[in-house]
DNA sequence: GCCAACGTTGGC
DNA sequence: GCCAACGTTGGC
């Protein structure tokens, strides 16, 4: 059985159509304990992802990825050139993790989170309550809602 | 650009 | 291990 999740993201750095162009990413930058604890312990191969657009016009549901592959080190943490880097870390014990993840539907019509919060049926996700959060997990019913709404 | 909510850091 | 100070996120 696959997990459903929410990765945030601001389309302004990496979008939606930025992953359909590339086909298939490691999602870098990840830089919170939660999060990254998230990614290697309960992320798995097959999962299912919402990808949200953040931080931008309207904040809204954007597409639908899949995650492909187990959490591995973040490359962008040794990158002094990268926004992501991280003097802390090192290659024998690397602090953060990434996860593969695959393109699978642009959106034409997108969630905005003003709809969200408006919908009782969702008032219990994380986008909702704990919204900083940039690995959420989606309950079923929630994911399926959500997809179908955006068809 | 503001600011509330939340996360991290570091002195003690 | 507490907690004040500080930094970040992200909706508005």
């Amino acid at each position: 059985m696959p997990q459903y999740w929410l990765f945030k993201t601001e389309p302004d750095t990496y979008s939606i159509d930025d992953l359909k162009s590339e086909g298939r990413c490691g999602w870098e930058g990840i830089r919170n304990y939660q999060a990254r604890n998230r990614l290697r312990d309960e992320v798995r191969a097959g999962d299912q992802v919402l990808i949200y657009h953040s931080s931008c016009a309207v904040p809204a549901v954007a597409g639908l990825a899949k995650v492909v592959g187990e959490a591995k080190a973040d490359p962008s943490q040794f990158d002094p050139q990268s926004p992501y880097f991280d003097p802390k870390s090192s290659a024998d014990n690397p602090r953060w993790v990434l996860v593969d993840i695959v393109w699978q539907e642009s959106f034409t019509r997108t969630l905005p989170l003003k709809r969200i919060k408006e919908d009782p049926d969702y008032s219990h996700m994380e986008l909702v309550n704990r919204s900083r959060l940039s690995i959420q997990h989606v309950p079923q019913d929630c994911f399926h809602r959500i997809v179908k709404a955006c068809r």
